[in-house]
DNA sequence: GGATATTGATCAGTATGCTGACTATCAGTA
DNA sequence: TACTGATAGTCAGCATACTGATCAATATCC
């Protein structure tokens, strides 16, 4: 009988959950209330200014239906702006605000931290493997999930 | 700036969002309707015959609050039966019934041809080592979320 | 023995994530 | 231009996960 142990489905879950855990702990001590999915939406809406919500997901791997609770979220905390594209009028163009912009560089060390409390018993030769073999692994699964990583478009 | 693909946390997320994904795939082909966490409680309780839900939550690592929902739904499925425990009035016994130990038989093909999937970036000595990175940086971690694994009492 | 603390289970509330459906809009084409 | 198909966003519904609270029952301590 195959262990828990033994299944990377098992093992990714429980990672994931320790990581979600030190993320919201560091935050939280930091004076912020954030999620780690709402800190990606920030943080990639802030390198792409103007994005679309699709265009949102598909840069960090989320699905559509999820995006819209996240910025609503994150719109009713004043992070972001969401307006109806000029171009397109299906489409909602998204903004950091200046609190946002703000609230971004002040919680970068906390997420930062959590980075690295989430590998604090793996050496630095050890984390970078990790996340080498997660890469590889995501990068051929990509297409497996109803929410994969697309690229931006030009 | 960080790139998302240098943050563990994003790529535990992502990981396991894919692992999810094949894992409900292949139960579907196969048949049957059990998601990731009903399959590990099912098997979990079917190895330790009349232990409680905090035992079980203790032993696949989840929260007791999320344990009653899916057990709820097991039951529902007639696949574990919920009696109260005679020795403590609080407690609740757990028993896996016939049809799932049916249910957990038939399926365990498609579970294992999951976890094949999810590491097919992989060779065979990178899963293993993923695996093992994995599971040190999760002991490691164990006590930093709120449901931490625990072993059976004896 | 009785007050106190702890424990097993559940619940309300919130936030991901997913499936599938729907509306509004846009793009391509006959 | 009218038709067809695709696309952006939202919604309803379901299943994890978590926080914090509550209730009943058990343990512990004086």
């Amino acid at each position: 009988m195959k262990d828990n142990n033994d299944m990377p489905g098992h093992l990714a879950r429980r990672f994931q959950q320790i990581a979600v855990a030190v993320f919201l702990a560091e935050v939280e001590d930091a004076g912020f209330d954030l999620t780690p999915v709402q800190y990606a939406a920030l943080a990639t809406i802030k390198a792409n200014p103007g994005l679309d919500q699709v265009t949102l997901a598909g840069l960090i791997a989320y699905d559509r239906t999820t995006i819209t609770g996240v910025i609503d979220r994150l719109v009713q905390k004043s992070l972001v702006e969401r307006r109806a594209s000029s171009r397109d009028r299906r489409a909602r163009e998204l903004e950091v605000t200046d609190e946002g912009r703000r609230t971004l560089r002040k919680i970068t060390p906390a997420v930062e931290s959590a980075q690295r409390i989430m590998l604090r018993g793996l050496s630095a030769k050890e984390g970078e493997e990790l996340m080498r073999l997660l890469r590889k692994a995501i990068t051929a699964g990509n297409e497996l999930s109803r929410a994969p990583l697309r690229e931006a478009q030009a």
